[in-house]
DNA sequence: CATATTATTGAACGATGTTCATAAATTTAT
DNA sequence: ATAAATTTATGAACATCGTTCAATAATATG
């Protein structure tokens, strides 16, 4: 018996009514919001139920930041460059980082507790959530491969991550109203500037 | 009578008692160990003996940021461009991100707490604090009106925000391992290749 | 259908920050 | 000085959190 089908089917439904509820109460009120009982009592479900289909709550706040991180990666997978968009490399990586920006603007909760939480949490992330950031920043790569055709492996993935946590940098810290009131636009022109200006500096190297 | 001198005394005597718990257990133990029963049994005092010295136990963490705060003020004011330390402006900047970055790697638990506490923090930060950081993106206005005497104040802060914030964003995410591992020395040329980039990009313009 | 196995439940546990009636200390008045 | 009045410190108690586990319900097996 590899596990009853009964059970296996309810809960297999259970997860996904979990993350459901995850995702919504995350969006609406944020991630301390996303505890336990509020999920429980948002699907009609025991706490204890929540143990049964996920190790922690934080396995639950990681399914939802998958979902989170699969949205992120339909908003910004339309730029490839050379392909459809029709776009320069270098306008093809100010564009991605603009559009990584309107994401966090417009999904504030979800995007931030994509990063809150690995702050917080105690146990390692496991290896198949963090490939998916590892996908994300594939775009860049690609980007750069257009761009400089003789880049190494090695470095266009080195580059793609500095890009990256610089944009995330000044996202994350703009949100927050860090040094100065960013409106939207403000932020996407601060973002698209630092990518320009970080890839005019590099190009002679 | 503008409150006992006995009382006064007491509590500021407490005050800075808690403190130098506060900053202990941070620099040893990391922010979730910077509990209000941490600290009150460390100096030896009721829970509630807190409350009356700080408003929340955010006030004690605020207070204990400061300390961070001027202490990385004194790692970095040693770098002012046309100053004692005779570099020149850009290489400056270059060494106070790499300054920036080794204070975070040396005080890993007291840096992160800075930035953690503001994302999970209910209330406003106070001003007094929030005044504090900017002090400190001071030193990069300060390089940056050498490297470039013509720019505008509104000009100079708005790129020392953003250079701030991109070199934040690397050591962070670096620090978390996010994309690669990061040794030392990996980061440090990082963060550097990434102001000396962004400024040689901005330069034309 | 009865028995054995497995899964689900929710009260209970140990934390957390915070409060507030009580106790202690200090200041004021006599 | 001593008593009364006021202010301060205390720590048990409250609400919340994630998590567990004996007891109950459900399923699978003989």
């Amino acid at each position: 018996m590899v596990t009853g089908s009964k059970t296996t089917e309810r809960r297999n439904k259970l997860r996904v009514e979990l993350i459901n509820a995850g995702e919504e109460i995350l969006g609406k009120q944020g991630l301390d919001a996303l505890t336990a009982r509020a999920v429980a009592s948002s699907v009609g479900c025991s706490v204890g139920a929540i143990y049964n289909v996920f190790e922690d709550i934080d396995g639950l706040i990681i399914a939802v930041n998958s979902r989170t991180l699969a949205r992120l990666d339909r908003k910004i997978s339309s730029f490839v460059p050379g392909g459809s968009c029709g776009l320069e490399p270098d306008d093809c990586l100010a564009e991605l980082a603009v559009a990584y920006c309107r994401f966090a603007i417009e999904h504030t909760n979800a995007w931030s507790a994509l990063f809150e939480h690995g702050e917080r949490i105690s146990r390692q992330i496991p290896d198949w959530h963090m490939n998916e950031h590892v996908h994300l920043v594939g775009h860049i790569v690609k980007s750069l491969r257009q761009l400089r055709p003789t880049i190494s492996d090695e470095d266009s993935r080195q580059l793609a991550g500095l890009l990256f946590s610089a944009v995330h940098g000044v996202v994350s810290l703009g949100l927050q109203g860090f040094f100065f009131a960013v409106p939207q636009s403000r932020l996407e022109a601060q973002v698209a500037l630092l990518v320009r200006a970080t890839l005019a500096g590099l190009k002679p190297a």
